[in-house]
DNA sequence: TCCGTGAGTAAAGCAGCTTTACTCATCCGT
DNA sequence: ACGGATGAGTAAAGCTGCTTTACTCACGGA
């Protein structure tokens, strides 16, 4: 018989690694929908972490989310006619505006923390999570190998 | 002070495995790229995967990378267009059409199989991947909750 | 024979971006 | 004081990789 190439030889690293990021974040985003936020996408939430402490323009936030600022614009328009954020003008000055978020937006951080911690936390009593984390922080640090990490984006 | 709300305490596991599958994956396929293949994205590693044995029609593909058939189809006739794959008559006659891989294809296989396998020889000499396997193992099987695994797609 | 079923195709729509091209306000060097 | 250079922001079009809607066609069985 035919033997065209190796198969892979068990589940693959990368393919574990990509399994369990889509599986877990389904299942925070789920859980977060459920809590009444299903209008907002994991991006949004990257972008209020990215705005916590006291905004930043969106040039400021295009940058931290690894899009263009035309983007990070729309984002923003999106989020600011929902009621999440809010445009106040710069102290410095200029043509900048200061993105800054509004209560919505600290009560759905506040929501999504909660939610996060507690499947962690479920997940504690099924594996050794703080081993795995050790392992997962080593092997960013590798292939990082050095350079500050780039933004979280969808991947493909 | 205003204490808004509590912090990540962490690198957050969530965000640390989709950051190491996006480091992972993009140092793969870089190297794949570097091999005359950046024609090629991820999808279309996973068509041939799911094409490997003995072909499959695009039905069947489309079912297996969690795609409508008409998507499905449109990767079929970009993979034919590039001579990855050929649509022959299928056996079981009807309107079907079998779907198989050309050399071209195995070949690429082969390349990316050896490129997946040296790149995670690399890790190991850092850090135990076969541990952090088996951790990841668990989590997938923890999520998945006796449910068959889902396709993996580019996540949100 | 006719109908149901499932494969495949066609065309339009859509989300979430990027690219290209600008407008403005401020700053800095002369 | 002035004339760029710089960087924020906006506008509009384009693009990719899908989905949705709507068919056509071949076969299989009642």
């Amino acid at each position: 018989m035919p033997e065209p190439e190796p198969p892979p030889p068990q589940p693959e690293l990368t393919f574990l690694l990509g399994m369990g990021f889509q599986l877990l974040l389904a299942e925070f985003d789920a859980r977060v929908a459920e809590r009444g936020y299903g209008d907002l996408r994991p991006i949004h939430g990257l972008a209020f972490q990215a705005l916590r402490p006291a905004g930043a323009t969106s040039s400021e936030l295009a940058a931290r989310l690894g899009v263009t600022k035309q983007a990070a614009g729309q984002i923003v328009d999106d989020l600011e006619r929902r009621g999440y954020v809010r445009r106040e003008p710069h102290p410095a000055g200029g043509r900048r505006r200061l993105v800054v978020l509004t209560e919505a937006a600290h009560r759905h951080l506040a929501v999504a923390g909660r939610v996060l911690h507690a499947l962690e936390a479920e997940l504690g009593d099924r594996l050794d999570v703080s081993e795995l984390r050790a392992d997962l922080e080593r092997l960013v640090g590798v292939l990082a190998d050095g350079r500050p990490l780039p933004p979280l984006r969808p991947v493909w």
